[in-house]
DNA sequence: GTCTATATTCTGATAGAC
DNA sequence: GTCTATCAGAATATAGAC
């Protein structure tokens, strides 16, 4: 870790591990500043509180993983399945990155079912999307009662985001070590669009 | 809720409940008494700490949660299609009751990623079920190296579980309401072991 | 077994010197 | 801006009466 950072941001990039980590309820604020090398005090001079830093790690969070569906769903140049595959690769590459973002995501907006949902329903609507159109040419009407297309949706964040969320169950059932797992993400990038163009058959 | 329970039971409830909800952190165990209608002494009394009434808590869980997976998947009477509805039916149902239980599970794992594991991987070798040899037998040798078994498995819980743990997000971006989710956990029912089967092919 | 009162530790946040 | 020292409140756990 280079050592030429504002303390502010020593203090974001520890928090942010932390936080990621151990869930805001577990993590300790004097953890953080230990992580980021400087003392509890500038932590609450520089944010306040540890509310006020968690709510800002969560928005900046929350931006940087809903920041290429909106691209991704309104792309007008690409098909359904472009769009599919589009989602898997940059997903399973952001995530390998920061392999706790989508179970920290997830189990803190359940803690706080209020206070970041406004911050992505304005991003991302399904209905208003160019991905939610295709969705409905290539199903055709007669078949919209049987499904949905928000199952669709649900299968393709299910089916790219989960293999991390349940990582540690899944290598202990299947007894996979860590390259193993990395080559199947890998795989993911190419069978997931398949998987879900198949579900529209 | 019945009164007729033995105060250890009323406690034991009323921690699940409330682990469940909001994680072991950020759980106190003055609302867990509070809720079981005792005082706070007692819940030492009975447990010792509140980190050994959780182990009992989430022993129970990971017990009750992976009960069905080990019949099912060892069942001989049934053909790989129906282990997948099965599954899928059981599993929609339980989660139903207790719709945070996979995202406590999950969440908690990660942050005792040695604490319980050895509880689950005794429990369930997916190698040495009969649906993996069912498994193997539908795929073929030749494409074993493209689609490894474990990718089912991933589809499979991905599938069943995604929707519940997703929810917050899922009802702003499609704009659903419970009685809409709810039916579309009804239709996943007999849809999961279609597309899993699709993925086969 | 159950309670009230209390001990003890932890944790977020601040005061004040430098 | 950064630190040390400390406060105030919260939270787990226990002592001891009934």
């Amino acid at each position: 870790m280079s050592t030429d950072l504002t303390t502010e941001d020593k203090i974001k990039n520890a928090a942010r591990e932390i936080f990621m980590k151990k869930g805001y309820a577990a993590t300790k604020t004097r953890d953080i500043a230990d992580a980021a090398g400087i003392n509890l005090a500038l932590l609450n001079y520089y944010f306040r509180s540890k509310e006020k830093l968690f709510q800002q790690i969560m928005m900046e969070s929350l931006t940087v993983f809903f920041q290429h569906i909106q691209n991704v769903f309104n792309g007008e140049q690409t098909t359904l399945e472009e769009k599919f595959s589009l989602l898997a690769s940059s997903y399973i590459n952001q995530i390998r990155e920061q392999p706790d973002i989508p179970i920290f995501i997830l189990s803190e907006l359940r803690a706080r079912p209020d206070e970041f949902v406004s911050q992505m329903s304005v991003q991302t609507r399904l209905k208003d999307s160019i991905l939610f159109d295709q969705l409905l040419e290539k199903i055709g009407k007669e078949r919209m009662m049987e499904i949905n297309p928000l199952h669709i949706m649900m299968n393709l964040m299910g089916l790219i985001v989960f293999p991390f969320i349940g990582r540690p169950m899944l290598e202990r059932m299947g007894e996979v070590d860590d390259a193993h797992f990395d080559l199947m993400m890998e795989q993911r990038k190419e069978l997931i669009p398949k998987w879900i163009m198949q579900m529209l058959e």
